[in-house]
DNA sequence: AAGTGGTCTAGACCACTGA
DNA sequence: CAGTGGTCTAGACCACTTG
């Protein structure tokens, strides 16, 4: 027996997608109980493990629940959880790195970080521009370990995520992110050629490792030319 | 045989887990490859079905990826898309409704629900305060059908999901959202109550049906008192 | 007791990869 | 060709829920 049907797919695609379409259109609603693992095997004409695969992906994308020695019930949606990217990339910007120091944090650094006044700090600049006008600015900060020298690595590793890669584990991270509205520092404002009352979308990431220590901490000011941040949330189909 | 192994979890969480640390460790790096399900069912003494549940586990939160005719290798980390949590609740907040309209769109909103200049819209207006004092507004517009009445239950779900169940299927939606900051409007200076140089962190977002149908659109206006938006990326351990 | 989902087995055949 | 993952079967026993 072939294990692909007429309609080029999996079975147990199919029977993931007729219970998808049964959820999308609205033919069953949030709280409402699914045919049981044996109904739908037999109207498959399937084994109960075949329907059990549909059933966990069902699951996982959030649809369906299970509850054991019940049923299979729709899931109320989630409509307030958004998928944001938040690249380094800056595809369509130029960059160029404005500067490398090695500074005393101050203490919005020592506390993001959670690091005393007296651990040293790199600071890396970036100037992301569109047709040569600045539109945005990235700053970012790496505890200065005295013992390790600064490798070349890390300053054109100067992203997060492959910071740490170099360091440990990739898979050993996590990033916490707020997102607020403010206005420039002096500092800011000259380096972006702004006013003093340019409202600026700013972005705030802290890497943190497995066992919890601030590992990078960055601080992206973005002009109303950069564009905004786009998110989305919902399922797909 | 009992499907519960001293530890108290099933054989297959036992093999994701150990699979799991292994990468999180840095003991396994991207782009290495893992024992064939043949291994791991050799070295767990178990079956190859319960070695690929763990497998489906991992390649679905990302950790891993299979390649037929090769083998499951372990996945470059994705550290750039970020949850954010946008919820209408305002738990901590007073919530008040200033207003309801039935209103000609203006061209912002036309473009946003894509309608001509003469379907009319509901504006609806909420003010959320922190001890009396308003830190957001809240604005959202839904096309005005005149042959459906204006339901009770339309204004009490002035919350766009719900507004969206009472017509269709839940699942059948999905929100676009834009984040950026800007300066307010007079009018939105006047409810706020704010300076009109107020950098004020600003949501748009749209909400789009199954056949990409504009059904509504809210923009929220949040004041630096509001707080910031949070988001996270990275896995879970 | 009957029905449900949760875990697991020991096979089968297939499509794909690389030597 | 042997080895890999992909699909699928026809069972088994368990824990849980309801009548």
């Amino acid at each position: 027996m072939s294990n692909i049907n007429r309609s080029g797919e999996p079975l147990y695609m199919t029977i993931t997608n007729d219970l998808k379409s049964a959820i999308c259109s609205g033919e069953m609603n949030p709280g409402d109980m699914l045919q049981s693992e044996n109904e739908l095997a037999a109207r498959y004409g399937t084994s109960r493990t075949t329907v059990r695969k549909s059933m966990q992906l069902l699951e996982h994308e959030g649809l369906i629940y299970s509850w054991q020695g019940k049923g299979y019930f729709v899931a109320q949606p989630v409509h307030d959880t958004f998928s944001i990217h938040f690249s380094e990339e800056e595809r369509g910007f130029d960059v160029s790195y404005r500067k490398v120091n090695v500074i005393m944090p101050d203490e919005e650094i020592q506390s993001a970080l959670q690091i005393g006044p007296r651990q040293m700090v790199i600071e890396i600049l970036r100037i992301i521009r569109r047709r040569d006008v600045p539109v945005a600015l990235d700053v970012k900060y790496i505890p200065y370990d005295k013992g390790t020298p600064v490798l070349e690595k890390e300053l054109s590793y100067a992203v997060f995520p492959e910071i740490a890669a170099a360091k440990t584990a990739p898979f050993a991270f996590h990033t916490e992110m707020q997102i607020s509205a403010g206005l420039p520092t002096e500092r800011v404002a000259g380096v972006l050629g702004c006013p003093m009352d340019a409202p600026l979308l700013t972005v705030y990431r802290i890497l943190i490792d497995q066992n919890d220590r601030r590992v990078g901490y960055g601080i992206k000011y973005m002009l109303p030319d950069y564009g905004p941040l786009c998110a989305r949330s919902g399922y797909e189909f």
